[in-house]
DNA sequence: ACTGATCTTCTAAATATTTAGAAGATCCTG
DNA sequence: CAGGATCTTCTAAATATTTAGAAGATCAGT
């Protein structure tokens, strides 16, 4: 044994969902183009359809025919899947806490004062609407 | 190409940093068992030492001999390396915005009154840090 | 110094990820 | 319907990750 795929999207994988999030469904050129615009990844027309091939396998996107061309989107959406991948940091970084993974985004990240009341302020609004 | 080696640690090197972060420096022998119990993770003696060895290469770890055996330490500690995987996450997936990465958090991880008194606590602490 | 125990180095293999060319399929246009 | 344009499928290769056996080095005890 080696290792197993990754439950998450990959790198490249996730560039690619993040183009999709943006708008789909999209045929495969479209998904290669803003690929170089947006991340700056000019990949081969086979590569880009190579990749989507396997993210269709791996179940993370949908695929529909028009004519002759495949039209891809994704299955989940965005907040699901980065959740996840936010969730498995959470467990393996930091062994399932919240407060310290938190705690680690205050000290590495350099916030201002704004940014700080503006995290409060989402907090505060959690913990109102769990009240109801 | 294909793709370079990771700046960060990877799924099993991250479990050996996790050991070595909670008591260093260990020899082979303590880490593998330390990964068996911790990790549920039971691998080869060799397999353990050349993950070790490519940790030493890839400049996560320190390596220091003690008669015939070496004995291993985290080079960086374990907030600086959590940081950065954060920093990448939050880059690649919430394209830097923190508010963002915390909303995710928030919608997604079951967080009871408790857990978001005690957020709201860190960030208020680091404001009040800030205004010094 | 010999031997067993213990460690390391060397080598290799399975699987995943990323990349892309070559060949085949399909559709539109004249 | 022939031909070019456009798409897909097939195949393959480079590199990374994870795993471990075999062979060589070293140390303690007799």
């Amino acid at each position: 044994m080696a290792r197993s795929e990754s439950e998450h999207p990959t790198e490249l994988e996730l560039e690619i969902l993040k183009v999709l999030w943006d708008e789909s469904p999209l045929p495969v050129r479209e998904v290669r183009a803003r690929l170089e615009a947006n991340a700056g990844r000019p990949l081969a027309h086979s590569t880009v359809i190579t990749m989507l091939n396997i993210m269709h396998r791996k179940g993370f996107l949908r695929r529909r025919k028009a004519g002759k061309a495949f039209f891809f989107s994704p299955k989940e959406e965005k907040q699901r899947v980065t959740g996840r991948m936010m969730g498995d940091l959470l467990r393996r970084a930091f062994d399932g806490s919240t407060s310290a993974l938190v705690l680690n985004l205050l000290e590495t990240t350099d916030l201002d004062a704004g940014e700080l009341a503006e995290l409060r302020r989402l907090i505060s609004r959690k913990a109102k609407e769990q009240k109801r």
